[in-house]
Formats: structure tokens, C-alpha cells, sequence
DNA sequence: AATGAACGGTAACATTTGTTACAACCTGAA
DNA sequence: TTCAGGTTGTAACAAATGTTACCGTTCATT
């Protein structure tokens, strides 16, 4: 079971025995079928989540709004670390499983102390917290980038294809037909082309 | 001089003392003027920066974009705690003084283990870097809000009030006129009116 | 072969938002 | 007062995006 943890760059440095001590605090180890919501919005947050297995997709959404794929995620990885230590510890995006997998509860102190104890799991942890929110801005400025048009090619630039149309579409927040037309007209500018990939950019 | 530090929550456990510690490691206290730029996109981020006096715009953009306004900070404040620990530690906003105000730079390195040594200050840093990314979130969130009809009314639930419509474009990262239109088009159904604080909720 | 589901292209039209330009208003300074 | 600068309202038009609907392809299943 402990192979399960040392998996993650996060504990990639601790023994089996410097683990043990970890899991002497109560812990959970949750089964996930696919399509299995593992937080709902709303949800609190009082325990580091550990993807150990299987694939999640995060999403965004609000009465009013249409639903954005924030983000997909696979195994192993820490689930929404930002929330653990916020002061409003509530989570606004909902998770669910897009294949079967397995999910870890360690609870908040449990695993604060454990930091504090063990500096280069805290460096990692705050550099996977940070990198999140890198994350987080780099999709804040894709939606200030003006145009449709710009946020497919700072998209295909980054992702390296558009493999599925419609899953793109819901990541860029935009209606399909919209994000097909622009890719008709970036094609038809010779920008992007259709590889066995799906689009990409040419040159 | 310590009083300054002393003055954020992140220190407010810590004895002059203790803060003496941590500033044997070499740091800098720069002076800013008005529009002074602090951080220009693509700066590295090696250093702890905290914000002791006066306020700070932060604006992400791209060759491409509009500019939108991401938040505006006053003192005491850390400034993009966000990438001090991250991998791509290349901060992506632009950030400047609105007023004259004054900087710290602490080290990364003497700050790390300053905090790995003093538990206190890493739950507060861990909730600023988290509560960080809970504003990133509604960020994202808001620009997922279908409509502007829409954000504009998660603005006011949020904000109170819209108080001056050309920085509140900025901020939502829309043209003015669309924004004008918007509120006269509120005011006529009634959902929102003029009070001496600018457009509020009515009823 | 027949079927149905998932995916993608596209057209016609509606709606939203941007752009530009101008006028009105307020405030503080000369 | 006059003036300049900043803020807001608004109109007319342009451009971008959403909506709906329909068609064709592919692929797995029966």
C-alpha cells in the first residue's frame, strides 16, 4: 500500500519507514468507479486527496454559466491542494472520475506536522502549490486573451493539438460550431492543419 | 524598521528577535514612486516580496489581449507568493505602484528555512498561498460566468458596488460602453440603482 | 449489411460585445 | 470665470460568438 504514496514526487524522498509514521494518523483509502463524483462544490476540504489511480476531470460551472473543463488530471496527483490550508476551505470546482481509481484522505494536520518534520516534502508541496497556481493563471490569462481565434493558437501552442474538438471546446469555454469555424478559417490561412494527430499548427 | 515587518499577519507570531533572524540573511528595501513598475512580465521570482506601504495594481495582458486589471493590493501584502516556490518561477503579471510605497526583498532560501523553523509562519504562508489561489479560482470562475449581464451582478454581489465604471471594465475585461450598457440596462429592470457608493443592488 | 452512437462540418440567423465618436457633467486649478 | 482633465452616457455600426439544425463520416455492434 505504501508504494501507492511513493509514487508522488511528493514523498519521493521518504522511506517506508518515514510513510509508516504518516499513516499512524487516521487515513482513508476511497474506491472510485468511472464517472463517480469525488467533490461536489461546496465540498470542504480537510484533507490532502492523493490520486493514486485512475483519471479525473475538474470542472467549473455556475447556475448562470456554462460549464469549463478546468482541468484533466491522471494518477498520481495531489487533488486540489490550494483549498487544504485557505481560510474559506470550500471547493468550487467539482471532480469526478473519468476511469475507475483509487483516492487517499490524510488529514490536514496529520500531514501539516508531517511537513514541518520533513523540509523537502514541504519544498515539494509548495512548489506543487505554486505550480497550481501558475495554473490557475495561465487560464486567467488565456480568457483575457482577445479572440477566439488567439486562444486556439496560445492553445494548440501549448497542448501541441487539438485531438478532440469538442473536449477543446469545453476547456476554451466556447460553443463547438465556434471553435470548428475558427479552425475552418485557420486552416484555410494555412495556421493549422489536420495531421492523424488532429490539428496542429503548420510550419 | 522590524515594526514594518511585524505589521503582517505572516510575522504578527514572531518576536523582534526572531525577526532579527531572519533578516541576518542579506535582503533589500527598495523605495517605489507612483507608476513605478516592481515586476515586469517574465521577471524571475526569487525573493519573498512583501508590499510594507502604499498599493500595487496587477495587470496580465499579452501582445494580443486586452489588459485586464487582476487585483489591486494594498499594504501589508506579499506580492505573488505564488511563484516563489514554483518550477517556472517567470511571473506572468505586470505589476506597479499605484501610489509610492515601499518593498522588501527576502531571499527565498533564508525565508524557507525560516519557515520550515517556525511552524506558525508556514500555516499563515500556506493560507496566503492558498487563499491566493482560492481568488485565482473565482477568477476563472467569473470568466466562465456566461453573459456579461451575469458578471456584472456576481460583481456587485461580490464587490457591493460599483464605484467607478471605467476601473471596473478594466477589471472585468470588458470594453466601458459594454459595461455602461449593461448597468442602464439593469437600472431599467430595476435590479440595480445609484446610490452616493455608485450602482448597488436594489431591493 | 444494418444500426446507432459519437464526432465533426457547416449554414442561417440571433445575440452579445467591441469600436468609435461625441456630448454632458463634474471637479479642481489657474 | 474659464479651462483642462477625468468620468459617464449613448448612439450607430462592425465584428465576434452563440444557437439551432441538419448532414456526412467513422466505428463498433448486432
Amino acid at each position: 500500500m505504501i508504494k501507492e504514496l511513493q509514487q508522488f514526487p511528493l514523498f519521493s524522498q521518504c522511506s517506508e519507514e518515514v510513510l509508516a509514521e504518516l499513516l499512524r494518523w487516521p487515513y482513508q483509502r476511497k474506491v472510485y468507479k468511472e464517472d463517480n463524483m469525488v467533490v461536489r462544490v461546496g465540498d470542504t476540504c480537510d484533507s490532502l486527496m492523493l490520486l493514486t489511480e485512475g483519471a479525473v476531470e475538474t470542472r467549473m460551472g455556475s447556475e448562470t454559466g456554462r460549464e469549463v473543463v478546468i482541468d484533466r488530471l491522471q494518477a498520481p496527483m495531489i487533488l486540489a491542494p490550494a483549498f487544504l490550508f485557505a481560510k474559506d476551505n470550500t471547493i468550487p470546482v467539482e471532480v469526478s472520475m473519468t476511469t475507475e481509481g483509487v483516492v487517499w484522505y490524510i488529514h490536514r494536520e496529520a500531514f501539516f506536522q508531517f511537513m514541518a518534520a520533513h523540509s523537502e516534502v514541504l519544498r515539494i508541496f509548495l512548489g506543487d502549490l505554486s505550480d497550481r497556481s501558475t495554473f490557475l493563471s495561465s487560464k486567467v490569462r488565456s480568457f483575457a486573451v482577445k479572440g477566439l481565434r488567439n486562444r486556439v493558437l496560445d492553445y494548440i501552442r501549448q497542448h501541441g493539438a487539438i485531438t478532440n474538438v469538442s473536449e477543446t471546446a469545453e476547456v476554451l469555454g466556447v460553443a463547438r460550431p465556434s471553435l470548428s469555424r475558427i479552425l475552418a478559417d485557420l486552416q484555410a490561412e494555412a495556421l493549422v492543419e489536420r495531421s492523424k494527430d488532429g490539428f496542429v499548427r503548420r510550419r
